[in-house]
DNA sequence: CGAGTGAGTTCAATGATTGGACTTTTAGTT
DNA sequence: AACTAAAAGTCCAATCATTGAACTCACTCG
């Protein structure tokens, strides 16, 4: 594949494709966030070849958006665990749920997301912090700093 | 490379890294966000191969994310621009965007979202539609629907 | 002892990506 | 009229990642 490094752009998204720009590592990703942890869960869960898989997760490590840590000895066993910053890609995460839920040719929306708490269905919209406005309602443009 | 498709999971985050899944696939969307149209220009700013750059259209053009138009003759001159569907996208962009200004070790964030109304900074954050809770402040769990 | 599991590594074959050269059509310049 | 340049591609050989299968190693269980 001869992959191109995006990280020397100065775009913030070109740093998180950086990061998470291949079929895979989303995958994995959205299954740490199904509470998926020990690599033989993930490929079968992904039917992803397993040196592929090796090489997903030693990248997803290196840019610490995963912790390989050990939870027994005798066998050796590894667990892999959403970081903070890893846990930070549930905005990513729910947008492309959400997008796909509404673009794709699935019946119904296969996962619906749920407050703990309640027990009540979480309906994620994107709003101004300050207004609280639906950025859907907003004309929204950019501005380039510097 | 031989792409495994990830077409028949039943996953909405699965079906739009269908779509997505490859590193220029997004940054090619970025760019129409920004108002980029014409294929080099997209080809100039992100430095990509021309045959690259014609099978990614041309795959988005495939999945209605990008409409492939005629904006003059003679020459034939053609423009991509995003469909609804594309600009649904919004989202995503959005999320990588917030994601890539907190953790990546960029100085300061290249690009601010703007109410083109108001003049003022968008804050985006996601909350829940009825109780207008930030996600941040909920437990969020999901449930597979059957 | 033999089979089974988790977590890998190794390997040959496949096939996508890359960079460069080339093409076509037209507009503008000398 | 000939040259140059631009936009939007196509074509190609070389490179490199991905794939699937087979293999390893360290244990556990019956």
């Amino acid at each position: 594949m001869k992959r191109t490094s995006l990280g020397h752009m100065n775009c913030s998204i070109a740093q998180t494709l950086e990061v998470l720009g291949d079929p895979w590592t989303l995958l994995i990703v959205r299954d740490a966030f199904f509470g998926v942890t020990r690599f033989e869960d993930f490929r079968r869960s992904l039917d992803i070849p397993r040196a592929t898989l090796t090489s997903r997760l030693d990248s997803l490590v290196e840019h610490d958006v995963m912790e390989r840590r050990q939870y027994q000895q005798r066998p050796e066993r590894h667990q892999y665990l959403l970081t903070e910053k890893g846990r930070g890609l549930r905005g990513v995460m729910v947008s492309m749920l959400l997008w796909g839920d509404k673009w794709s040719d699935l019946a119904e929306p296969p996962v619906t997301l749920i407050d703990a708490s309640t027990g009540g269905e979480i309906e994620p919209v994107y709003v101004d912090r300050r207004s609280a406005t639906p950025l859907s309602e907003l004309k929204v443009t950019h501005r380039f700093n510097t």
